[in-house]
DNA sequence: CCCAGATTGTGAAATGGTTCACAGGAGGGG
DNA sequence: CCCCTCCTGTGAACCATTTCACAATCTGGG
């Protein structure tokens, strides 16, 4: 199996959603063409990303809804739980415990670290706040596969570096940085400042493009 | 000016925090090789990103630090303050709020909203919570432009229609769904649901790959 | 049994993004 | 003043992803 780009996985977790929500409708079946309106898609997206793992569907009528979930299901590795251990137990971290829809994923939170003396020992859901000193005591009795950075900028790298060591295999980061971790540890960021940097420039090339029109301001860049 | 790539602009949102840190140290120039180097990219990658909008290098130096960052901050229209409009005060709008790096970037928050009645009136940060009901009489004075949501999955769609009915160019969505909006108004979408997702698929390859290489099992899937 | 209509799976083409490689400056040392 | 080193800006080559387009296959109805 060639390697599967990261877009095409990011689709496969929409379908998974949108499938669930056509199973609750009752509906049997369902054709690449209308699981790709709902995404917003081509049909022959779908159908491509599908074909990287096999063929699920029947020509003629499309994909049994509850199968092509489960497939996707196991693809995705959904189909068994990880333990997860969060580091940082600041207002990113209290919603990410709060959210119920991971663990109902099969993601875990089974730990909460940070490094603050004020939230040492707090109780949030039914997990107690450990100091980031004992994590890789902690790691040692629970295997965490993933680990979750909800800290501040500078803190960044360095609990990166104590889950690498503690021997997670995953790391999603809520930090505005790079970090850097070895190969075979997956690392994900989530960076809400580059989404509203981006926002941000789509608006303003927006305007820009409006008032271009306007003006009839031909175009380019004079240089400074 | 031809359309500048998502990936280009976000790589800019990263070069623009990369030059502040560098501004700090006192450096006065950088090569596209360091700026690549911390970014864990190609220097090409870096010149050809900058190529888009102009010339803000010189051959045998580097960039002038502060200006390229000027530059970039011009570019990202990260030079205006822009006003955002909040909808959910649960836990990763109140997360929001209370990062003070995203005001400090010119993304006011300058209204939460909610619906639910326990929630209203309640004061976070500076700000009171306003009934969702309210959003067109706010919007009409306040002139958002940018709505970010952070309510619900069932409520999401309806939210950004009324945020786009309000007037909002930009939407950041924090609810793991697709939302449909007009062409003129730019959105972005924080999916952790997904994030958690890709991660469980590149932690499923690896043990995949790590038990193929075991036992010699050809490679492909079997057909059910 | 055969045809009409629907829909998949997939090579091939098209598109879009990244990397290469080098000409064109720029500064510094002798 | 000349040469050597450094580094940008960019066309061209390369690579990855998306879209096209169609043969293969399925069902239902006559």
């Amino acid at each position: 199996m060639s390697r599967i780009s990261e877009s095409t996985v990011r689709r496969l977790s929409h379908y998974y959603r949108v499938l669930q929500e056509v199973e609750a409708e009752g509906k049997r079946l369902i054709s690449s063409h209308r699981l790709a309106e709902r995404e917003g898609i081509t049909s022959a997206q779908v159908r491509k990303d599908l074909s990287y793992f096999g063929s699920f569907g029947r020509r003629g009528l499309g994909y049994n809804v509850s199968h092509l979930r489960d497939e996707i299901c196991a693809i995705l590795g959904l189909d068994r739980p990880w333990r997860v251990a969060l580091v940082g137990a600041g207002n990113i971290g209290a919603a990410l415990l709060a959210y119920r829809g991971f663990s109902s994923q099969g993601f875990n939170i089974v730990a909460v670290f940070d490094r603050d003396p004020a939230r040492l020992g707090a109780r949030l859901g039914d997990l107690t706040v450990q100091d980031v000193a004992d994590l890789p005591a902690t790691a040692s009795t629970k295997s965490f596969d993933i680990g979750v950075i909800a800290t501040p900028i500078r803190a960044a790298q360095d609990v990166a570096d104590a889950l690498v060591a503690a021997g997670v295999r995953g790391i999603l980061n809520f930090a505005p940085r790079k970090l850097f971790v070895p190969d075979h540890v997956a690392l994900r960021t989530v960076d809400m400042t580059v989404e509203f940097e981006s926002l941000s420039f789509a608006l303003t090339q927006a305007q820009g493009a409006r008032r271009r029109r306007a003006t009839e301001t031909p175009r380019g860049r004079a240089r400074s």
